[in-house]
RNA sequence: GGAGGAGUGUGCCGAAUGGUAAGGCACCGCUCUCGAAAAGCGGCGGGCGCAAGCCCUUGCAGGUUCGAUUCCUGUCUCCUCCGCCA
């Protein structure tokens, strides 16, 4: 969420992040000028019933000590006044924290303009695609093969985009995610395991609601409205709620977390897209990492690329080339002010963009990404801190994902492959695992 | 699921039984000091307003009343006990 008075003041840089988000038509930039409008309605309102308030108290506090029949009637009619305009003040400021919460965070001034994938910006690439010597497989072969993946079976039982891991594949997510723990408390995060199944706030908090509601599971039990909860996509979701409603001292932040997590997506908009094997599902587990910090757009900026060096020296000590880019504005979430994601390569990857003749063979995939929102999301949240001065400030926050499994498990399996068809471990891996190599048994 | 108790401003404690949220601790600034402590003064929620200032805020939502922390209804969370289950 925006703060109003930034709107008041840049109506048009609003709109233009409406326009580089590439948000029409689900958020137009009329509602830029519908809130303004709101805005002032709110605001001669409170006006008016501040003015009925003051009054009501001078007549209170006369009749404290000598009442008359006279004033009692006053008193009548300004109650008489209030619950008219009242509701009318309410039923305004509900409709404006509605569409408040529809307005995207302003992108920063150095994020590419674009509309597509196309016009994301490779800031750097890490390492060279492997070459094979010997027929390559693709991660289900492997992972048939091998014995470590069953989609065939997972599709059975869970249905469209199911899978079982099995033997060393099984053992392989959950050493990636001990693995990627401990990294993150060597470097002072404190790990949670926090709930997935949460309150309808905590999306909205986070910005994934009111946009992107169609992508997240909803549970109800037999109750009421309010037992509603819905299975997060990630553990950015409840630990960017840990904190919703309190006020930190400047001198416990950084706040560093980092969660485990299982994390569901129905993958709504994308039924057409990445069908075969395990890179698009709808539950995996992951390691997120969240920042609350001082309110310091400097500072942002600087855990966004702390953040991503993170990423970045995982992959390397796993072995896996990849590059990172700079998203456009188009491919940025509502929230975000800036955003880098890491792709990694994935040799059997195959992707529309080759010619139709000429399929394009190996690609890079999404693996990472890492965002700061500023204060978006803390304003929603409603996440402040007492700062050195003396005055209360919201947090700013930042996300990036740790390592995401089965998706990292494509990278690893397709790039590790071996001619006689075994998977090796890269060496950061092998004490979290217990073997060297992944082989025929 | 049943019975009882509790929830007070920004972190902590805490007063006010129908007259409009006292006070203390913590924190920040200033004075004093070589410095610190102590002491004193001010600040330390949200909103409207150029400002003076005003309005709101006792878990949440309603109701009664000229006036509600206080009375009534609903509801959430926590605690204790019972039941059920792991």
């Amino acid at each position: 969420m925006l703060d109003i008075q930034f709107i008041r003041d840049h109506p048009e840089k609003v709109k233009k992040a409406i326009i580089d988000k590439q948000l029409p038509p689900r958020v137009n930039v009329e509602v830029v000028d519908r809130i303004l409008e709101l805005d002032k309605k709110r605001r001669d309102l409170i006006l008016q019933s501040e003015t009925i308030r003051r009054e009501r108290n001078e007549l209170a506090e006369s009749l404290k000590t000598s009442r008359t029949e006279n004033e009692i009637s006053v008193g009548r009619t300004l109650k008489q006044k209030l619950a008219e305009i009242d509701p009318e003040l309410k039923r305004i400021e509900n409709s404006l924290d509605e569409i408040m919460l529809m307005v995207p965070g302003v992108p920063a001034d150095d994020v590419p303009i674009g509309k597509d994938e196309n016009d994301n910006v490779v800031a750097r690439t890490w390492g060279k695609p492997p070459k094979f010597n010997f027929k390559l497989k693709d991660h289900i072969e492997l992972g048939e093969s091998l014995d470590i993946l069953d989609v065939n079976r997972g599709t059975k039982v869970a249905g469209f985009r199911g899978y079982f891991l099995k033997n060393k594949g099984a053992l392989m997510q959950l050493g990636l995610m001990r693995y990627g723990f401990d990294k993150l408390v060597a470097k002072g995060f404190t790990p949670m395991i926090p709930p997935v199944l949460d309150l309808p706030r905590c999306f909205i908090n986070t910005g994934h609601f009111p946009w992107g509601q169609v992508d997240v599971y909803k549970t109800f039990d037999d109750r009421e409205e309010q037992n509603i909860r819905h299975l997060a996509g990630t553990a950015e979701v409840p630990l960017a709620s840990y904190h919703q409603d309190e006020v930190l001292s400047e001198s416990d932040l950084p706040k560093k977390y980092a969660g485990f997590s299982s994390c569901f997506r129905r993958e709504i908009g994308s039924y057409g897209k990445d069908t075969r094997g395990i890179y698009r599902v709808h539950e995996f587990m992951k390691i997120e990492q969240v920042i609350l910090d001082v309110n310091d757009v400097n500072k942002s900026r600087q855990w966004l690329e702390d953040l991503t060096a993170i990423s970045e020296e995982i992959l390397q000590e796993l072995g896996l080339p990849y590059r990172v880019l700079l998203m456009c504005t188009g491919e940025m979430g509502e929230p975000q002010f800036r955003k880098y994601d890491i792709e990694t390569w994935m040799p059997a990857r195959q992707t529309s963009s080759g010619e139709a003749d000429k399929p394009s063979i190996g690609a890079y995939g999404e693996t990472h990404s890492a965002s700061a929102m500023l204060d978006f999301q803390s304003r929603r949240a409603n996440i402040r801190y007492k700062a050195k001065d003396g005055s209360t400030k919201f947090v700013h926050m930042l996300n990036n994902t740790m390592i995401a499994s089965p998706r990292i498990l494509i990278a690893l399996w397709e790039n590790h492959q071996q001619k006689d068809g075994s998977i090796a471990i890269p060496k950061a891996l092998v004490p979290y695992l217990g073997f060297e190599v992944i082989e025929k048994s």
